[in-house]
DNA sequence: CTGAAAGCGCTTACAG
DNA sequence: CTGAAAGCGCTTACAG
């Protein structure tokens, strides 16, 4: 059982004085290159190593940050996690990472205990029933109390600070858009998150392609059993002929009740959904999906956190737009 | 801009000394009932907390624990993610991300990182690369800090430490015999994972329930073309009446393969896989799988680890094994 | 070039 | 019951 070595035992042994021994680690023109050698050798043959409890009691940093994720089984939050991560790696930041299981109480606890001090700065991705309550003051909090805030993927939130998401609106202007050209006129729509702000986005884009509203078709509803039958509607008895899907479940969903209907994919109807590639590709037939290019959304999330913590960026937030695409597959082979 | 009000600046308010403040904060039956009250009140007025690294320094813990996530696209370890991060919540820990990409280089930094006090504990699912080179030095490493350690998921790692995971033996076995019960004849395998700990203990249950060499049909490939071949020749050529899959990628694959050569699921070919629920449930037809409970690894390992860093737990370190459950869907209808 | 001192924000043994 | 002092492990302005 060792324990790590201090400043203190470093100097003992070296006969000197401890300012000496972190002078010397820190390469201070202050002190004399034998000094700095001899103990940098003794430092690495012990391999001395700061406490960063006390280099951040003294710097008044955590070196971390602190995301908010509100659904980590959500395959999309953990790869902006990975992302993040990956980001957060090369700057040699910890990364804390909370859970709030889109519940808005446990998110508030969070934020509150954010402002003590665990962390330099905060990502969020706001919890599904805090957009519902519209309710940010616990937001706004954290902002106050000096630490940088920036808000990913959920971003139409009325908090003044950096956000970065996607062009939610236009990727479904232009996949409906697309469909209409191949000559597809019954295009419908699947959703379980039309009262979420990205939810809403999606399905505007869709609305705003299309005629009138008499060319709608909407499966929305993020109850299960629920949701099944709207779709089961709007695939058999509207006859849609194409359908997009706003997210994983409404994408799964769809899927399923084409095949107990006997509905062929993409003979009967073209598919298009939100789902992530090592999903969409197995499937059979294999599903066109919005990639939305999730470790980019981390990596961006976490370069614009950085400007703020660095005091590199000041002034209001900016929203940065992550490009994203649409991968042709099976579901969409005559398009 | 507030900041954080500090003790010291609350003893000023008060007129008393910062001792009596943190010990009436502290409760201490040294403080006069009244003071405490007047402490307390002042402080929640102004929303004091202490600062968290100052606590740290003091208490020589960090409060914080360490976890190690080979792939977090993977939706296994995203869930035991949030398994330990319910139960870190409940303890009032943060908890530290870092994902190693199943690198063993990656790992072996973070080890290292890790022993300069970031954490009081650390939970690891080995990289793949590490169990391949069985190279375990950096794991002792940690331990050797007097920083406890628990392994899941990923356990057959010859190092003393408490582990977390489940018996993958005895499930393949047990889906063995139940397909043989059934009157199921020809059962293959297969696997990307084959060269890791968990997928060899699969492999083993599935073989020790056969009666000879002559039985085995095997697809076992980590790269995608390859397992694809395989998986085809075993259900094309070797026509195998019934498939166990050890992992996401090769339930997939299956489930994929018997679409694009026509065979029939369940008619012609039963299968059970290694796969979460929420994609399980959508296939068509749906996918009989095991249930690892991931949530539950997470918060045992939690546990375990809980009981070290409060010494509650002495000694050399204990295997626990978490049920698992067969979920019977469509794919073995007829069983 | 080296070292003593102060201080980051706390806690706690000790004195009064 | 209250407070001064020491100390957790560092960094840095200041003195020598």
């Amino acid at each position: 059982m060792k324990s790590r070595i201090t400043l203190k035992e470093l100097a003992k042994l070296l006969n000197v004085s401890v300012s000496t021994v972190s002078k010397a680690l820190n390469d201070s023109p202050e002190i004399s290159p034998k000094t700095i050698q001899r103990v940098k050798e003794l430092a690495a043959l012990h391999k001395y190593r700061p406490n960063p409890t006390a280099v951040n009691l003294k710097s008044s940093k955590s070196g971390t940050i602190g995301v908010i994720i509100p659904n980590i089984s959500n395959s999309f939050f953990a790869s902006v996690l990975s992302g993040i991560e990956a980001q957060a790696q090369k700057e040699g930041l910890q990364v804390i990472t909370y859970i709030s299981n889109e519940s808005y109480e446990r998110e508030k606890q969070i934020s509150e205990l954010l402002t003590s001090g665990y962390v330099d700065g905060v990502l969020i991705a706001v919890a599904e029933e805090t957009q519902r309550k519209k309710d940010f003051e616990h937001i706004q909090n954290i902002v106050h109390f000096n630490i940088p805030v920036v808000l990913y993927d959920r971003t139409d939130i009325d908090v003044p600070v950096d956000k970065v998401g996607i062009d939610d609106k236009k990727i479904f202007f232009d996949a409906t858009r697309l469909l209409q050209t191949s000559g597809v006129k019954r295009i419908g729509l699947a959703t379980s998150i039309h009262h979420m702000g990205v939810g809403k986005r999606r399905i505007e884009g869709y609305k705003s392609a299309l005629h009138s509203e008499e060319d709608f078709f909407i499966a929305n509803s993020a109850k299960t059993e629920s949701l099944r039958e709207k779709t089961e509607k709007i695939l058999v008895k509207d006859r849609v002929e194409a359908l997009l899907c706003s997210d994983f479940e409404s994408t799964m969903m769809a899927y399923r009740v084409a095949y107990e209907n006997g509905i062929s994919i993409p003979k009967d109807l073209k598919l298009i959904g939100f789902i992530n590639k090592e999903v969409a590709e197995y499937l059979t037939p294999s599903i066109t999906y919005v990639n939305q290019n999730p470790e980019k959304i981390g990596e961006k999330a976490m370069e614009q956190l950085l400007m703020r913590i660095k005091g590199k960026k000041e002034g209001k937030g900016v929203e940065e737009v992550v490009s994203t695409e649409l991968v042709h597959l099976e579901s969409t082979n005559t398009v």
